[in-house]
RNA sequence: GGCCCCAUCGACUAGCGGUUAGGUCAUAGCCCUCUCAAGGCUACAGCACGGGUUCGAUUCCCGUUGGGGUCGCCA
């Protein structure tokens, strides 16, 4: 490549950073590093109505949650600016003049039309090859407006200007849009600048394969994701696999490992359909590896957003509660289900487990392991461990028998973390007082 | 409907003329195990159809069907 990479992500702020619109950015900031060009970021804001500050952070912080950070735009500065085509009146009205000069426009009931050449026009293509338009026919292929009566500017005349001054060398957005590179390719010859490089990226349909996905779809927004307990790293390698692969049957990649991989012509063409579920998966992976510091710390914001309430608990308690949870859940939002038992007494039994577990038969062994519990020297992993696998050998019994109704009675369920790890993390005065909150739940007779 | 794109297991994909069509998610079973996960093993499951080209098509060409996109004074 003879000219410097450089590529944007141009999105409208609406309020919402679609997935889609996060991988066509991904995929722009991948080819810029992969090649060590250069990533704009350009808000299009050129629809004032639904404008606002509160929707421009949406973008923000949804691409920094991602890890694409912009070399150009908003924020960072650059030469080209600025980075808010509400701001670059002064450059269009010069443009308009270079088309109006050259004879390409025309009035229509005060809006500012394009004079179509009624030529055939190819697309050259980096994923889908060179595509030939016929746009001779004004009825399949309208003049488009360029500039509304009131003076405001239409997308597809400032996203070429846009791209001709901010000297983008390839533009990589999704296939909705292929239908408009030939008027773009219109207006770039009207202009007299040779287009960039196109890449219509193949789209992210819902689960089904029905359609785009749209805001309605689970999953569909960055936010969700932030919201939702996902870790951004695997949230960005998911996105990776929509359209794109290492080839080598690798599913869980650092994005250090793309980067290399990354190129247009391996970019598949096909429309992906999106499975929350492979993306669940991945994140539970992710999860697993992370250092325990940083699963602590996102499981403290995760437990905070459910509502758990961790004021009143120490640092090291809720680190180590948390620690014995590592591993066991694929979202970060599960984790209040599963060890919010550590954060408050007030939890129910699961009834029917304790049909199953609270009988008369267990009910003198439940005393047997109290009395085990409570005579500990010390109440750690190893003592408790030893204590009641001795317990169970004297009563006969395979460990399990003691250990359910025990679970049931300290965690109010029968899935949790490991058994021995979390009676030292509860402490025997909390274990016990459970214990003994649950003893008049076993029949008496 | 016009135009454009696409077509391998339910999903994401590998394959770029000769393969027992591979991997991953999901699903089922087994093993492991203090539960739940994780992990290991196994199973299930795919080249849309019809013509060509070729000694030979999943692979190349054409058509059909199917799916998606797009036809704004939205972006």
């Amino acid at each position: 490549m003879s000219n410097p990479v450089r590529v944007r992500f141009a999105p409208s702020p609406t309020g919402f950073l679609h997935v889609g619109g996060a991988r066509t950015a991904l995929f722009n900031w991948l080819f810029a590093r992969r090649h060590g060009g250069t990533f704009i970021l350009r808000v299009e804001d050129t629809d004032a109505a639904r404008n606002t500050a509160e929707a421009v952070q949406v973008i923000y912080s949804g691409l920094r949650w991602l890890g694409l950070d912009w070399d150009e735009g908003p924020l960072v500065g650059g030469n080209c600016g600025p980075y808010f085509q509400s701001e670059r009146n002064a450059i269009y009205e010069r443009y308009v003049e270079q088309l109006h000069a050259g004879g390409h426009l025309y009035d229509d009931g005060g809006a500012l039309r394009f004079r179509s050449p009624r030529k055939k026009v190819t697309v050259h293509d980096a994923v889908c090859g060179s595509i030939e338009f016929d746009m001779s026919d004004p009825a399949t292929h309208p003049d488009m407006t360029i500039r509304r009566p009131d003076g405001s500017w239409i997308f597809h005349f400032v996203n070429v200007v846009d791209d001709i001054e901010m000297k983008v060398s390839h533009v990589i957005r999704g296939e909705d849009h292929l239908s408009n590179a030939p008027k773009h390719v219109e207006l770039y010859g009207a202009l007299g600048v040779l287009p960039p490089v196109f890449a219509h990226i193949p789209l992210i349909l819902k689960k089904d394969g029905k359609g785009k996905m749209s805001k309605r779809d689970e999953g569909s927004s960055v936010a969700s994701y932030i919201a939702g307990g996902y870790v951004p790293e695997a949230v960005r390698n998911y996105l990776c696999l929509l359209g794109w692969s290492p080839k080598d049957n690798r599913e869980k990649l650092s994005i250090e490992e793309v980067i290399p991989l990354f190129d247009l012509d391996r970019i598949n063409r096909k429309n992906a359909a999106f499975d929350l579920e492979k993306c669940a998966w991945l994140n539970g992976e992710y999860l697993r590896e992370l250092p325990e510091d940083r699963f602590v710390a996102l499981g403290r914001e995760a437990l905070t957003r459910s509502g758990v309430s961790l004021s009143q608990f120490s640092e090291s308690y809720v680190g180590a509660a948390l620690a014995t949870c590592r591993g066991k859940v694929r979202l970060l939002n599960e984790l209040s289900a599963y060890g919010g038992f550590y954060f408050s007494d007030d939890f129910p039994l699961n009834a029917e487990a304790v049909a199953k577990h609270f009988t008369a038969e267990n009910a003198p062994r439940f005393q047997a392991v109290r009395e085990s519990l409570t005579a500990l020297a010390s109440f750690d992993v190893p003592s408790i461990e030893t204590a009641l696998k001795a317990l169970a050998a004297q009563l006969g019994v395979k460990i399990v028998v003691l250990l359910h109704p025990l679970r049931l009675a300290t965690t109010g369920s029968l899935a949790g973390p490991s058994m021995y790890h979390l009676l030292e993390v509860l402490g025997r005065e909390k274990s016990l007082d459970r214990m003994d909150r649950a003893m008049p739940r076993f029949p008496t007779a």
